[in-house]
DNA sequence: CGGCAGCACTGAAGCGGTTTAGTTGCTCTG
DNA sequence: CAGAGCAACTAAACCGCTTCAGTGCTGCCG
């Protein structure tokens, strides 16, 4: 038989569709023997509900929508990401639930999706990351009503519940290292301006810099891209009174730059140290190895996904949720300055 | 209002739903004048299709599956996957399909997936990579009946079509490449075993080898992992006769190999010359930078998208499409033998 | 001018579930 | 022992859209 259902099961098992319904969904309204019975026939004939005939009537859609707004080829590169995705989906399997993935080049067409997918009753909820400044989406998201839950903060994301982790922790922990070390003359490089991630860690190396005296700390904003962090490096570099460690955004900039200095002959960790915000297994496999701030990216999907279940299935559950500040993890590239 | 139904557009024109039907699809049965005036409603209604009706008698369920079978850290790492993606989605997004992604650990799962994925109809049809040499998902996809697209071949994946290029000929031009600049002593880190692009390169290396009467060319297999490469590449190196030039099947092993060779203090390219058989902003960020192979990854998403679409469209359209060979780009990891 | 083809459109029947308003038949209670 | 209360189940509506068998009406041809 081609694709059994519910109404092939009532016939087989003498017995209503609307009771098959109760005893395929758990709820009450029949028997255990009957429930048993059903779910045995349902079994043997290897029925499969309709994703989309339960969308319909009102019911869930069954999927999540996660939009990234990037770049088409930084996507693959940051490993953050491809950690990301899988803790996602480690958490929705659980319950059934798939992801719908979309990469586009702007913030005006992620909204357009939000709307388009919210009203195609494509999916239940969305999961937001780069939480921007002023973020045009959180408005859009609020007005939709759907569920929605934001990675980063704390900070200004409306109503939405978020997950989060400090960052600002973090940045201080990897400056206290370097200054412990002996560095005076320390240089950040930091990602797009209009982050709201970007601005924290900002303002954390600056509070840093002034509570330790560091006079010489600076932030250099860029756009994530290798080639910015190269760039930089480079500029950088060419001073005369250069810094003698460097802090990046992203694992990314900091290989690249890892590579600008190997070109430029400076020692690392030798006259430069270098530190990566994020940890990743490329960090890990370039020489020298990057000390680098580890987090457990697998682990912040899975949390993602459940919280977003969670609200999803209860809305009124929407809560912040805080995330483990990630630690240092000291690799071959930070030593004493010379 | 919420959600405005076809139902409320055909009140509102004064017409019956099943004309509103044939005009929002662009189907024959209401005059030109007719379907303007509902096009402009529905327009101003800002009406959208909801998605599972849609899908609800037996038309499309409006999404292609891409299910991915892989440690799920190393689907972050290799840039091949983002471009791929976001290419994949470019060529989807013109028909409004969406995508949807799973990634998890075994082909037996990937199998089950299909299975449920097909049979409550949630995706109209898969892309199918890394395939195999008896891929035990070909048989499963061809019995299902649904579209499907294999990446990969010309091999053997019965009756589905498929998007390829010519690894075998790639793969010949690099050791054409390397015979040319004078190395003898070529070594190859080849990736699974099981799968058949790893078998043809294989073969690929012996044939050339054979040709150009270099009897030391060996491959080794990996599981494509950074560790494998690393470890690959200091067995390789410790030898006494150590290789001059070293062929990686991917770009993380090729970056984690050249970390090995600066960690043992071998020269890139002065001692060993090193190309990697996968090109990506990570081969083109390390110092000193990769030579690989090139392809459009991007391109190739785009092209399977369009092929898949072509097929669930008419499913007699299935044929195989050659994309193009990639070239080698030479950077700064090759270089005449010392 | 009758007949017939073709166009524009209607009305209703699904698609595969969920949900709600009954309907039985039974037990329990005062 | 009447009536309440409940468990177990049925029947039918409904979700939003597609599809198909009609139904008028027009226009053209012989």
């Amino acid at each position: 038989m081609a694709r059994p259902t519910i109404a092939d099961i009532a016939r087989e098992a003498g017995v209503s569709k609307g009771a098959v319904s109760f005893a395929l969904n758990g709820r009450a309204g029949v028997s255990e023997a009957t429930r048993e019975r059903i779910l045995r026939i349902a079994e043997q004939m290897n029925w499969r509900p309709h994703s989309a005939a339960r969308a319909l009537g009102g019911a869930r859609a069954g999927a999540v929508g996660l939009v990234l707004a990037r770049p088409a080829r930084t996507i693959g590169l940051e490993p953050f990401f491809g950690q990301l995705l899988s803790g996602l989906q480690a958490g929705l399997s659980a319950s059934g639930t798939a992801l719908q993935l979309l990469v586009l080049e702007d913030t005006a067409a992620e909204i357009e999706v939000y709307r388009r997918w919210a009203s195609e009753h494509r999916v239940d909820g969305f999961v937001v990351v780069d939480l921007q400044v002023r973020d045009p989406r959180i408005p859009v998201l609020e007005e939709l009503g759907i569920p929605a839950l934001v990675i980063g903060g704390p900070g200004r994301h409306g109503s939405l519940p978020s997950v989060w982790a400090d960052d600002r922790e973090a940045m201080i922990s990897i400056v206290d290292y370097l200054a412990a070390l002996g560095h005076r003359r320390i240089a950040h490089l930091a990602g797009l301006p209009a982050f709201q991630h970007t601005q924290r860690r900002i303002r954390a190396v600056r509070d840093c810099a002034r509570r330790l005296g560091l006079t010489e700390a600076v932030s250099l904003p860029t756009d994530f891209s290798d080639a910015e962090g190269a760039a930089a490096t480079r500029t950088l570099l060419a001073r005369p009174d250069r810094p003698t460690a460097i802090i990046y955004d992203s694992d990314v900039m900091a290989v690249a730059g890892l590579g600008v200095a190997a070109e430029m002959g400076v020692a690392v960790p030798g006259e430069l140290s270098l530190v990566s915000f994020d940890d990743s297994t490329l960090a890990r496999i370039v020489h020298p190895s990057l000390t680098a701030l580890s987090r457990d990216t697998f682990a912040l999907g899975e949390q993602v996904a459940r919280e977003l279940l969670a609200v999803i299935a209860d809305p009124s559950s929407a809560r912040d949720v805080q995330n483990p500040t990630p630690r240092l993890t000291v690799r071959e590239s930070t030593a004493r300055p010379l």
